[in-house]
RNA sequence: GGGCCUGUAGCUCAGUUGGUUAGAGCAGAGCGCUCAUAACGCUUUGGUCGUAGGUUCGAGUCCUACCGGGCCUACCA
């Protein structure tokens, strides 16, 4: 029994995310972590709120709450949509609980003491109408370049030159639009890390195995230009954990919290950390999956997040653990996304564009929206949602193939059997037959989603999921019961086995609609390393009952209904 | 500007280290079945693999240029 470690990128707290957001991290993560428990692994599985950092404040602000208050509101949210979604998470935690601040803490000291921090006296601008220092992008003005008014701190979106604040003419706060603004020294940490560059640059090529959107993002901030850059790791904010060497103070960074890049991935320890203190275990039960002095030699780590947060995952957290000297946990794979599109464009918070967690649940149940993003998750490019193609996956993947096959074969049964297993003779070498396919197929089933290959082990379910069907055709049990009804009850008898088999097989994808068929089935079986057992679990006699319609269908009507109504406002 | 990814049938995508007639699902057409959510099964029509060159006995696969789409570019997270 294998032990992994499952951690997704953790959704910010600004609001809630749309499906872009959830197919990029947190639901792969969850097929793979259910996949793994159903294969009998240990598995843990953590993800957590990113509460910090400028925008976290700027929400809270608009809500007119206290940051802290909305942040509590908002984890909750986004828990509730979580479970909604039936994220199996074994900890959702926070980035601002105490284990992260006492941790994130212990790692900036031990970096201090391997001489990894430097203090940088830099100049920022500062907005004295907001009361804050301004990050580069949250300062506007004129472009020096092209003229244009809304040019951006960081750069000019029309013109794309790069830019430093200084140069904007005219330059006003995004935030309140006040030019009450000045330079002003602050002192700051960095984290030192282009001394590992060469560490780090071994470490990434060792990592054969990776996607190479993983590594090449990786190599590219390696070597670009002067190679790796130090970071800064602070930030003059209000909201965050405050700055500390271990538990002393740090003198001369009063006032001053840690940048949410550093704290945001040492909450995946944190969180685990969490997990033991909500279930009443000990720091042993959550060391034995970080530490590799405590337990964790055998553990594999795996991340799941979009291309965005590369760089973060590749570099920055693996500095910080190489950096602390201490014996932590490094991820031994990560598997990374790329974007989903919606219709055309992008999703777009501040238009209404695309579909959002919270209204994707209140339209239809999550395992449609599971299944189609989970057989259309961004591997290889941008991908994209538009409603013809998910009316057509539902319809005819669920609804059809899988829906309707569990239909036919019970109600078939109820009719001329009742609601139970019949008996008739054993299998014969039609039964055989769709075995030896199906265990073909399963090994091959296995594969991929062992490889992270979701849309090819989507593709395979289907494949058996289809393979009912056709068995069906061939076998034609409505007919044989007319001369031969025994031999009728055989093939039934072997249809309602392969229903907890697809149950089984499925629930990584769409746990819901696995419980209804198990439940139905009245059965509760574990995963089927042999299917020839597995078929011939359900025994003559066995009661069961006939589900309820497994998935509705998405009409034409309702279908362009949903794209008027999410197209958003330009 | 630089870097990376990407362009294969109407649509969504597979195509392992270059090797005989380029595959799947959906959509379309035909046939069959009638147990089932007018569902299922079988057969079948669609592609000079973005364009132009090059390497090779042989290229969707490697190289170059160009065209199109996307992402990143370190103070948003």
């Amino acid at each position: 029994m294998a032990r992994i470690l499952i951690t997704s990128a953790i959704p910010y707290i600004n609001g809630i995310k749309h499906l872009g957001n959830l197919v990029g991290s947190q639901l792969p993560a969850d097929l793979y972590a259910r996949y793994n428990r159903a294969r009998g692994n240990e598995v843990m599985f953590i993800c957590a709120t990113d509460e910090h950092g400028t925008p976290a404040e700027l929400a809270a602000a608009k809500a007119g709450k206290p940051v802290e208050e909305y942040c509590r509101e908002m984890h909750a949210t986004q828990s509730e949509l979580a479970e909604g979604f039936r994220l199996s998470f074994d900890h959702y935690g926070r980035s601002s609980s105490e284990r992260n601040h006492k941790l994130t803490q212990h790692f900036a000291g031990k970096l201090a003491d391997a001489g990894l921090i430097e203090e940088v006296l830099e100049t920022q601008v500062y907005s004295n109408a907001d009361g804050r220092f301004l990050p580069d992008r949250y300062i506007e003005g004129t472009c020096p370049n092209c003229g244009s008014e809304d040019a951006r701190g960081d750069q000019c979106e029309v013109c794309t030159k790069q830019l430093d604040p200084t140069d904007l003419i005219n330059p006003r706060s995004a935030i309140s639009g006040s030019t009450d603004l000045e330079v002003r020294e602050t002192k700051h940490l960095y984290l030192r890390q282009s001394t590992m560059r060469d560490k780090l640059d071994q470490w990434i090529d060792s990592k054969t195995d990776w996607p190479v959107l993983t590594t090449s993002i990786a190599k590219k901030w390696l070597h670009d230009g002067d190679g790796l850059r130090d970071r800064g790791i602070t930030r003059d904010l209000d909201w965050g954990i405050p700055v500390k060497r271990g538990t002393e103070d740090w003198p001369g960074m009063e006032g001053k919290v840690f940048y949410v890049w550093f704290d945001a991935p040492i909450e995946y320890i944190a969180g685990t950390a969490e997990w033991a203190d909500a279930n009443g275990k000990t720091d042993a039960d959550w060391e034995r999956w970080w530490r590799t002095d405590k337990g964790a030699d055998d553990v594999k780590y795996v991340q799941f997040m979009g291309k965005d947060n590369v760089p973060f995952h590749t570099l920055s957290f693996p500095a910080t653990i190489m950096g602390s000297g201490e014996p932590w946990k490094l991820v031994d794979y990560i598997k990374s996304f790329n974007y989903l599109n919606y219709d055309g464009g992008q999703f777009s918070t501040s238009k209404g564009r695309g579909v959002f967690m919270d209204q994707a649940l209140d339209i239809l149940p999550s395992d449609y929206w599971r299944w189609w993003l989970l057989s259309h998750v961004p591997e290889s490019s941008d991908s994209e949602f538009t409603w013809e193609n998910f009316q057509s996956s539902v319809n005819k993947d669920l609804a059809d193939v899988l829906g309707n096959f569990v239909s036919r074969v019970t109600k078939f049964c109820r009719s001329k059997f009742g609601e139970v297993v019949p008996e008739g003779p054993a299998y014969g070498a039609a039964e055989q037959a769709v075995i030896e396919a199906l265990q073909a197929r399963l090994t091959t089933y296995q594969t991929h989603m062992e490889a992270m290959e979701i849309r090819k082990a989507a593709n395979e379910l289907r494949a058996i999921w289809t393979l009912g069907n056709e068995y069906l055709q061939e076998a034609a049990p409505w007919s044989k019961f007319k001369e031969d009804p025994e031999a009728a009850a055989t093939s039934v008898r072997f249809a309602l086995n392969l229903i907890p088999f697809y149950a089984i097989l499925s629930e990584p994808f769409i746990p819901d609609a696995s419980k209804t068929m198990l439940d139905a089935m009245n059965t509760a079986p574990g995963w089927p390393d042999s299917v020839v057992d597995a078929l011939n679990a359900l025994p003559a006699g066995h009661a069961f009952t006939v589900p309820e319609v497994m998935f509705a269908k998405i009409t034409d009507d309702a279908r362009d209904e949903m794209q008027t109504r999410f197209a958003g406002k330009s």
